[in-house]
DNA sequence: TTACACAACTGCAAATTTGCGGCCCTGCAC
DNA sequence: GTGCAGGGCCGCAAATTTGCAGTTGTGTAA
C-alpha cells in the first residue's frame, strides 16, 4: 500500500476534502447564504463541531481555504541574494497551490466563485494573507543579508520586502488569470514560466 | 432524519459493523486462520489499534459477538412471580439477538459457522455466557421474591435459576434450529413462540 | 421597538481513535 | 533446539471528534 501518510494523515485529508466538497455542492446548489454549517457537517459525515475544527469560516470551507504556510523545504532553499523575483513568485504560487486544496475540489471551487462574485472578498483576503507570510520571509531573509545591507540602510526591510512581493505578485495574478480556464497544476506552473518571462521583458522598458 | 442515535452512537455501531463484516467477508475468503487483525482493520478503514476497541479476539469479531447485555427496560419489566418460563425464554433470545448484531452480517455469519465448525466452540461459549448473565437476573428476582421464599428454603437462588435457565434454555435452541434456514427476527420470534407452546405441552408429560 | 428564532462561531470536558512499544506464543529455518 | 519472524493482544499517551453550553450578530414578526 501506499505508506505515503499514516492512516490518521490520510483520514485528516479526506475530512477536510468531504466538508471542502460538500461546502461547495451545496453552495452550488441553494448559494452560499442558504447553506449552513450544520447541513455541510451532516453531507460530510462529521458533527457540527468538528467542521470548526478544520474550518475557520462557512465561506473557507466552501472555497477550501487552509491558513498559508509554507513547507520546510521551501523555506530552507530560499535565498535572497540570487534570482529574487523568480523565488518570490514560485513561492506565491506554491504557497497558494499548497493550501488552497490544489485536488480535485478545483473545479468546483471554480465555479462557486464565478457563481458567488461575493465570495471574491474572502479570495482576496486569503491572498493578502499568503502575501503577508511571504513578505515575512523576505524580509527575514533581506535583513540576515549582507547583500541587501546597502539598501536597507536607506529602507525598511519591511518596505523593501512589499516592493518585491507586489512585483513578483503581478505574474501569479498573470498565470491565475491565463490558466483559470484549464486549472491544472501543471498549466499554472506554464503560465506562471511566462508572465515571469514577460515580466523580465517589461521590467526594463518602464523604468 | 431519524435522531434516534447520536452521530457518536451511529458511528460507533458503524464501526462495529464495518469490523464484522471485513471479518466474516474476509474469513469467507480464506478461512479464520489466514486472515490477519491487521487486515480487517484495514478493510474497515481504522486502525489494527481501534480493532481490539470493540472485539476481544478475532473469533469474536468473524461471528459479531460482543459482550451479553440486557436493555435496561427488559430489565424492569423483568418479573419473577408469573410467567417465568416465558419471560425467560424470551429473555434468552432477546440478549442473542441485542449482542449478536442481529443485523445485516445475519447470513453472513451463518455461512461462515457453517463453513469453519471451529468457530463453533465460541458461539456456544457465548451462548454459556449468555445464560450466566440471564441466570444471574433470575437468581437476584427469587432472592427478593416473597413467592419463592419456600422453594429457596430448601434450595440455594442459584440452583434454582440454573435449573429454570436450563429448561427455558430449550426452546431457545430448538426455535434456533428451526429458523436456521429463514433466520430473520420474525421467523425467530416465531419459532420461538411454537417452541415454548410445545414445551407447556411436553412438561406436564413428564413429569 | 422589543422579542425572539436562527445561524455562525468558540471553549471545554468527555469519548474515541491512533501510534507505538511491549508481551506472549507458535511455527519454521538453521 | 535455538533463534527469530509473525501475529494476537494490551497499556498508555497524544491526536481527534463529539456534545454541549454558551456568545454574538442579524433578520423578522408582533
Amino acid at each position: 500500500m501506499s505508506q505515503l501518510l499514516s492512516l490518521r494523515d490520510r483520514k485528516r485529508t479526506e475530512t477536510w476534502a468531504a466538508l471542502h466538497d460538500a461546502a461547495a455542492r451545496l453552495t452550488l446548489e441553494s448559494g452560499p447564504d442558504r447553506v449552513t454549517t450544520d447541513a455541510i457537517a451532516a453531507q460530510a459525515n462529521v458533527s457540527a463541531r468538528t467542521f470548526f475544527n478544520y474550518f475557520g469560516t462557512k465561506e473557507d470551507a466552501i472555497l477550501g481555504l487552509q491558513d498559508p504556510s509554507i513547507d520546510e523545504n521551501w523555506l530552507t532553499a530560499f535565498n535572497v541574494e540570487t534570482n529574487l523575483l523568480d523565488q518570490v513568485s514560485r513561492l506565491l504560487v506554491h504557497v497558494v497551490h499548497s493550501t488552497e486544496g490544489g485536488g480535485d475540489g478545483e473545479s468546483l471551487r471554480m465555479e462557486v466563485v464565478q457563481q458567488f462574485p461575493q465570495l471574491r472578498q474572502r479570495r482576496v483576503a486569503y491572498f493578502l494573507k499568503v502575501e503577508q507570510l511571504v513578505r515575512d520571509v523576505v524580509t527575514e531573509g533581506i535583513t540576515a543579508s549582507a547583500k541587501w545591507a546597502d539598501v536597507a540602510q536607506h529602507h525598511r526591510a519591511e518596505d523593501i520586502s512589499r516592493m518585491i512581493v507586489l512585483i513578483a505578485g503581478a505574474p501569479m495574478r498573470y498565470a491565475m488569470q491565463e490558466s483559470a480556464h484549464a486549472p491544472t497544476l501543471d498549466n499554472q506552473f506554464a503560465a506562471l514560466s511566462s508572465a515571469i518571462s514577460l515580466l523580465r521583458e517589461v521590467l526594463p522598458e518602464i523604468q
